[in-house]
DNA sequence: ATGATGCACACT
DNA sequence: GTGTGCATCATG
């Protein structure tokens, strides 16, 4: 970022935070050499052991009512340079507030090694085409580059831009340009991708194109080369980095431009404390460094929509197809009549598809073999011991098996409430098309791609790379195979059925529904005309897949966005989730009631408290879960009073519930 | 988060 | 009287 922390040696205090849920930072002394200064690590004593914390400023003496005395000294400084600045300490603390978490938490998110969860691996192999060449860019491609490139009429005006097209419309190539003249000027950008499939690609694409400085930070690296682009970047020596949400953390200085690729994708909100949306912590750095930010997707988050409409942010279309690709046709079927999971239209383009020697993705949201065990004569359903759900059988390895938890049961043979026989799974996973699509095309090449068939490393590129060879006909799968893949011999995409998650109860099932058709329908007629899309559903006329079908992108957003003007539902209203978990139900009612109580007269005016409820699914692993969800027109009075109703909750809770603070939540289960 | 403290109820 | 469980509190 810009000027390194200037330190004073004559202020002998520091001021010292924690990975730790505290909103106050805790004063040491300096150590005898002064080497310990703002924005380095140092071990210092902690209660009764020695702790890793984060010196956030100097000061000359004690704070108010605390003995000099009691002061302890720090014991060893870990970094010989300071690894944060003053801006990045201001961000940590821009991030604490607003997502209500300690600053020494959000220090520890905004650096590569520390405690992370691992994530799924990234997918290799085909991508968006970056051509090293310098291709003649259409007219709209370079209206759009005119707009972010051109200087702003006013300091922290106009910054935002959104570049909305369709798969293979191009928005790569301005991205790329766009990076390429802030770079040529010396400045540095930012590019972020999807946390799951395009970290990979993207990045070599990017390598290619700029060399040595690129760098990229992901999940699959290890620490140390991770720490090693860390390096790099905080040196100036790349300038352009690469990387899922938590690069827009990357210690770059003289940030011009960060790009937002996919924007609507729900990897950019962290599911752990911070649990910060690398979109706003985006448009942050942007509004404080006068960078500016570049998003783009064919089906903007509703969010960004309706500050597309409000003016907010500057839309620029990317409408047509590049190099001859069309739109591709897409048909919804009903499957209502089908036995099975295959209608006899999938099936017949299918076998078209194969005769001319081209190949097919049947893509399905949902894992296993069938989906749920249920009795028709008492209802009966089998459910996870520990968890609120269905089990899902899967046939490989004989078992019913909690998604959620990794429980598994052997299914009973007859209901075990009733005795009846007609008891048994119903619906569907890519296990039990996998067998019917083998059982239909026994003739042809098939191969699966979920979590449960890559669980093995490699395993993955591999079938990625037996698919592009051609030397697989019909590539099956979950997401997986959804986001970020192209792949040249591809006619036909079938979407098995589009309805899962529709029913879900989150006010955003239809937006994910709608534009995951959308995204995957992109993956079809990329490189041939003739392109195939057959999306399977239960609900042909449901707006949301009759609108991704058409590819009525306006429409859909225009009646989504009124029923969530209706329903008080953001983008109309901002959401604060307070969720609570306890191994004991009592427990968590009565934590959550007393949420509810302290929240009660907290909460502004023309807001309000849904709950306190059971979150919709109510038991994970073991334990009770409860929310209480705090709605009104904008943040500022409802993050006061959040923080108000968490101050005194802390204050004599339950040790044994633990509350979770979601700011801005995305998913509601 | 984590560990120390202090208090309630139980028991050799 | 000492020992376990758990709520409460402070960490500089």
């Amino acid at each position: 970022m810009s000027e390194p922390l200037l330190s004073n040696g004559a202020l002998p205090y520091l001021d010292i935070v924690f990975d730790l849920p505290l909103k106050d930072a805790f004063t040491y002394r300096k150590d005898p050499r002064g080497e310990a200064v703002p924005g380095k690590r140092v071990m210092a004593p902690f209660g009764k052991r020695e702790s890793l914390g984060y010196v956030v400023g100097e000061r000359d003496a004690p704070p108010p009512g605390l003995e000099a005395a009691a002061i302890k000294a720090v014991r060893r400084v870990v970094d010989k340079e300071p690894i944060f600045d003053r801006d990045d300490i201001a961000l940590s603390q821009w991030i604490a507030s607003y997502y209500l978490s300690g600053i020494g938490e959000a220090l520890a998110a905004m650096i590569p090694s520390g405690k992370r969860a691992a994530s799924p691996s990234a997918i290799p192999g085909e991508g968006e085409e970056i051509s090293e060449t310098s291709l003649e860019l259409s007219l709209e491609q370079r209206r759009a580059l005119e707009a972010v490139t051109a200087p702003a009429p006013a300091p922290g005006k106009g910054n935002l831009f959104y570049l909305y097209g369709v798969t293979g419309s191009g928005k790569t190539e301005v991205f790329l340009r766009a990076a390429q003249y802030y770079l040529e000027m010396g400045n540095a950008v930012i590019y972020l991708v999807p946390e799951i499939s395009l970290t990979h690609q993207t990045a070599e694409a990017i390598k290619g194109r700029f060399g040595t400085a690129a760098a990229t930070i992901h999940s699959g690296m290890s620490g140390s080369a991770r720490l090693a682009e860390w390096n790099r970047i905080r040196k100036g020596e790349a300038r352009i980095v690469v990387g899922p949400r938590s690069a827009v953390f990357a210690p770059v200085r003289k940030l011009a431009l960060i790009i937002i690729d996919e924007e609507q994708d729900g990897s950019y909100k962290s599911g752990n404390t911070p649990r910060y949306h690398a979109r706003q912590v985006a448009m942050r750095r942007c509004a404080v460094s006068g960078a500016r930010l570049v998003m783009g997707s064919a089906t903007p988050s509703a969010e960004a929509w309706k500050l597309i409409g409000d003016g907010g942010i500057t839309r620029l279309d990317l409408s047509r197809r590049l190099a001859g690709g069309n739109t591709p046709l897409i048909t919804a079927i009903s499957l209502e009549h089908t036995e099975g999971c295959l209608t006899r239209e999938l099936r017949e383009e299918i076998r078209t598809t194969a005769a001319m020697k081209r190949q097919t993705i049947l893509f399905l949201n949902r894992r296993g073999f069938a989906y749920f065990y249920h009795c028709k004569n008492c209802g009966y359903e089998l459910t996870c011991k520990h968890c609120s759900v269905s089990l899902t059988w899967h046939k490989a390895k004989g078992k019913a098996i909690c998604h959620y938890c990794g429980y598994s049961a052997t299914p009973p043979g007859a209901c075990p409430q009733c005795g009846s026989l007609e008891a048994g799974f119903r619906g569907f996973g890519t296990e039990m098309i996998e067998e019917e699509v083998r059982r239909t095309f026994p003739d042809l090449r098939i191969e699966r791609v979920d979590t449960d068939t890559v669980a093995k490393k490699g395993s993955l590129e591999n079938i990625l790379n037996k698919f592009r060879e051609g030397n697989i006909d019909i590539l099956l799968g979950t997401q997986m195979v959804a986001k970020g893949l192209n792949f040249p011999g591809v006619r036909l995409v079938g979407v098995v059925l589009a309805d899962t998650g529709l029913h879900l109860p989150d006010f955003r099932a239809a937006e994910r529904t709608f534009s995951l058709i959308v995204q995957v329908a992109g993956r079809a007629g990329r490189y041939f005309p003739d392109g195939k899309v057959i999306v399977q559903t239960l609900r042909p006329n449901d707006p949301a897949i009759a609108r991704a079908c058409a590819l009525e992108v306006e429409g859909f957003y225009a009646t989504e966005l009124k029923e969530r003007e209706a329903l008080y539902f953001p983008p109309y209203s901002r959401l604060i989730r307070f969720t609570i978990r306890s191994r004991e139900e009592r427990r968590a009612d009565a934590a959550v009631s007393r949420l509810a109580a302290i929240a009660g007269p907290l909460i502004p005016k023309g807001a309000d408290a849904l709950g306190p409820a059971e979150c919709p699914i109510g038991v994970i692993a073991g334990n009770y879960r409860r929310q209480l969800i705090l709605r009104g027109n904008s943040m500022g009075p409802l993050h006061a009073a959040a923080a108000a109703v968490l101050s005194r909750y802390e204050k004599g809770k339950d040790s044994r519930t633990y509350l979770e603070v979601d700011v801005d939540p995305v998913s509601l289960l």
